[in-house]
RNA sequence: GGGUGCAUAGCUCAGCGGUAGAGCACUCGCCUUACAAGCGAGGGGUCACAGGUUCGAAACCUGUUGCGCCCACCA
């Protein structure tokens, strides 16, 4: 409508854990890539009742990633039948999958891009893991969630002259089953405890296995006993420890969360090796458990177990606490590690536009907190393959320092399927042959792309000119870590450029009760049903209500008055078209026609504050700001109907008595409806389309946007009577002369008044009015005096008076 | 613990130096040549609390309390 081109695409980010762990519920089904592609595969269909994880059937990769994109598709259509119906504005032409091949191609040259310029790399490293899914999670996606637990106090033993009288050290620790990982302890460098015992040992409880006493800062006297047992991996502070003091590793737990089934190395007796016998298999939880039974009946417990709450890291989507085990994954560049890269990204989130400002405080905590590059390597299957192959050595054992990488040609590739360059595809996995990474990228590696998968980056040189960067970025505020950083992230990397110049951050849609909707809350209301209820344009209204950064509760009421907006529109319209242009019809579509002259005060007065309203509607969504242009332009639209309407009615209709006051009316009526359906338009597509279609051709979403200078004024008769009051605050220049819509609020006082009466007496509004007597300051007499006309007919007013007088203007109705 | 936002009528929210606002809900009235899925009128608030700035504070500053969110926090 400004007249712009928008480019506005729309991408389905179907990779990921939820898809998967969707695809598992729906069909009763898992993963398991040992097995045999099925070609037609026997599934127990969506029909069948939630099943335990042990139950589900297992099926082939490829098997389990077809059925992803099955469903996948069968949910966008779903999601996209919805957002059709909202008339999200979006270009459909242009959508795409960021599992089809040309966004998994985007996404593996970017990939393959930043392992050329080292951005990339592999590590084996501790790795925060999630042992339901079976795969590491990146920082991004974790969060912490209050548990119950318990403090058990162990009793180490010490040994030797160093320990003094002392014969053995109390140990709080809430995860007593990683007692066989501990490697040492850790004290504060100033807490006097323990500052004799730092340099000597302890013997683990149970284990039997000497473990260092250390001195540390982060270890917090207030905590437990003050001496932090430190296992392999308990939590991120033990890897810090284990780097810092250069600690051994003693790893106990599988990837699937159960204790591993042989003993660390370091347990060599009998009896410690019959006590870990105990534990093997068990899962931490049910390890944690014997192990302080155990404990117990070794009489290596002190005092009873102490229940606490305290915060445990969660994969955001998962189930079961993550641990940390150690694994070989790629990692990319965030600027964790890297204080240029990090400056960048601050002053990029400074460069940004953020609507509301106060959201960029997120991301640069978000960014000053980051702990480690970016883990992209996920251990699942549907998502976009890590493109490289390794070569294998003559033992079978891969080179992982020497990744084979494709052509660039050849994107995207699936390294499990596909055979890389210089190999024939028999060397699969045989000694001196190759093997392909078996891992998927994190689906934020491929979402953060999404400028460039959309902008056609590299193959469309031309779209990729004129899109990119991007105006807007559209989004909520949890994901700022995550879409948000990420994009800025490759953008910088990529291109050194931001991706946007504005990022709208928009906040939840909460229940009735400000609760946050979730799916096990039950609380969750879905757009589709309210739709068919209340229609489009009544759930738009309610949503425009909305404004950026602040969530909204969600209210049926409001809702029925959009539907109630709607409905007063159609009304509107059909009110004004009932009247007979008094001219030449209006021409082609678009801008207000003057089909006559207007001349009317009131008329003027009206178009005057409509001006005002257009400047303001225009203003906020410039602003990003589409909740104050609905309210600017819903609240001149009722006082529009109500008093505009009603006070200009008997002169419209008295065509036949006076044809220029009537034509000025009916004039003044269309421009106004013209320029308020292109007002609500952008908010209300529907409503204004269907009434835009009854008096004018083409799309009004098509229209050019209302501006006012359209206004129809003949200069010879323009609003030049209009009093002093013209230096209000309200004034707009016009034509050269000044002038407000102070006639408009006199009217609308004026038959207010006589309402009022009308209605204190118990009367109909028709009702007829003997006398009207106005007192008030001779200037508002005068603004009053120039609609008077107006007033007097609306009203059934037989005879008014205006009496100068010095104080407020009053009226006095006499029936 | 650090950060950030919010607190205004019964409800949902505007207002952010100049006499407290809207819609809904509530009460009363009205079939009025667009609309009874409508129209008109009315009642209803120490603007969380305490200081300060100012001629003047709901608004600006400081602090307090409560709620939400972000980050950190698993001994």
């Amino acid at each position: 409508m400004r007249g712009k081109e928008v480019f506005y695409p729309i991408g389905w980010d179907d990779n990921g854990l939820a898809t998967e762990r969707r695809v598992q519920n729906y069909y009763g089904i898992s993963c398991d890539p040992a097995l045999p592609y099925q070609p037609d595969p026997e599934l127990p269909g969506p029909d069948r009742p939630a099943s335990s994880r042990s139950a589900r059937i297992p099926v082939s990769r490829r098997n389990f990633i077809e059925l992803c994109r099955e469903l996948t598709e069968r949910d966008e259509r779903a999601y996209e039948e919805a957002w059709r119906r909202l008339g999200l504005s979006v270009d459909w032409s242009t959508s795409y999958r960021t599992i089809e091949d040309a966004p998994a191609a985007v996404s593996q040259r970017a990939f393959l891009r930043a392992l050329a310029d080292g951005d990339a790399h592999q590590a084996q490293a501790p790795v925060l893991w999630d042992v339901t899914f079976g795969t590491a999670v990146a920082q991004a996606e974790i969060e912490d969630r209050e548990l119950p637990g318990s403090y058990w106090r162990l009793a180490f033993g010490l040994a030797g002259t160093a320990a003094g009288p002392r014969s053995e050290i109390l140990v709080a620790t809430t995860r007593p089953e990683l007692l066989p990982a501990c490697v040492a302890l850790v004290a504060h460098p100033q807490d006097q405890r323990y500052r004799d015992l730092v340099g000597t040992a302890a013997t683990t409880p149970l284990f039997g296995v000497s473990v260092p006493i250390l001195a540390h800062h982060l270890a917090d006297p207030a905590k437990g006993t003050g001496i932090a047992m430190v296992c392999t991996f308990g939590d991120t502070t033990d890897v810090t420890w284990w780097r810092d003091l250069g600690l051994a590793t003693r790893p106990v737990l599988g990837p699937d969360g159960r204790l591993l089934a042989e003993p660390p190395e370091a347990i060599t007796s009998p009896a410690g090796r019959a006590a870990y016998a105990e534990l093997a298999g068990l899962t931490a939880r049910a390890a944690r458990k014997r192990a302080a039974e155990l404990l117990d009946a070794a009489g290596a417990l002190r005092g009873a177990a102490e229940p606490v709450t305290h915060p445990v890291k969660f994969y955001e989507k998962g189930d079961a606490p993550l641990e940390i085990i150690s694994a070989r994954q790629w990692y990319v560049t965030n600027g964790s590690s890297d204080p240029r890269l990090r400056q960048q990204l601050l002053d990029r989130g400074r460069e940004l536009t953020w609507h509301p400002p106060h959201m960029r405080v997120r991301y640069e905590n978000w960014v000053n907190g980051l702990t480690g590059d970016w883990l992209i390597s996920r251990q699942r299957y549907f998502g976009v393959p890590i493109p490289v192959w390794y070569p294998l050595g003559a033992d079978g054992t891969p080179d992982y320092g020497s990744p084979i990488t494709p052509a660039d040609d050849a994107l995207p590739v699936d390294p499990m399927a596909d055979t890389p360059p210089g190999y024939s595809a028999g060397r699969r996995d045989v000694p001196d042959g190759f093997t392909g990474d078996r891992d998927v990228m994190d689906t934020w590696a491929t979402s953060s792309l999404t400028p460039q998968i959309a902008g056609g980056w590299p193959a469309d040189d031309d779209l990729f000119a004129r899109v990119y960067p991007m105006d807007l970025r559209p989004q909520a505020h949890e994901i700022i870590r995550t879409w948000l950083f990420y994009t800025v992230l490759r953008s910088q990397v990529l291109e050194d450029v931001l991706p946007w110049q504005h990022a709208a951050i928009s906040g939840w849609i909460l229940d009735p009760d400000r609760k946050k909707m979730s799916k096990s809350a039950g609380n969750v209301v879905t757009p589709t049903d309210l739709l068919h209820e209340y229609g489009t344009d009544a759930v738009r209204y309610w949503a425009a209500s909305a404004r950026l950064g602040v969530d909204t509760a969600f209210d049926v009421a409001q809702l029925k008055i959009g539907r109630r907006l709607g409905v007063k529109i159609l009304n509107a319209t059909r009110f004004v078209l009932g009247f007979t242009p008094p001219a030449e019809p209006a021409g082609p579509a678009g801008p207000a026609r003057a089909d006559a002259p207007v001349t009317e005060p009131l008329d003027l007065a009206m178009l005057e504050r409509l001006a005002d309203v257009i400047r303001r509607c225009t203003a906020a969504f410039g602003d990003y700001d589409q909740a104050s242009a609905l309210e600017f332009a819903e609240q001149f639209f009722w006082q529009f109907c109500d008093d505009y309407l009603e006070l200009v009615k008997p002169r419209a209709y008295a065509a036949g008595h006076d044809e220029a006051a009537a034509g000025s009316a009916v004039t003044a009526l269309r421009c106004a409806l013209s320029m308020l359906l292109r007002l609500f338009a952008p908010l209300l597509p529907f409503v204004t389309e269907e009434a835009w279609s009854w008096w004018q051709e083409g799309s009004i979403h098509r229209a050019p946007w209302p501006r006012p200078e359209e206004l129809p004024f003949d200069p010879a008769s323009a609003a030049a009577p209009l009093s002093a009051a013209a230096s209000s605050p309200g004034a707009i220049a016009l034509e050269g002369q000044r002038a407000d819509g102070a006639g408009l609020d006199a009217a609308s006082a004026a038959i207010g008044a006589i309402r009022k009466a009308k209605s204190q007496a118990r009367l109909p509004l028709r009702s007829e009015v003997a006398r009207v007597i106005v007192r008030g300051r001779q200037e508002e007499l005068d603004v009053l005096a120039s609609v008077i006309g107006d007033v007097v007919a609306a009203g059934h007013v037989a005879q008014i008076e205006m009496i100068p007088a010095d104080s407020e203007i009053a009226y006095e109705v006499k029936f």
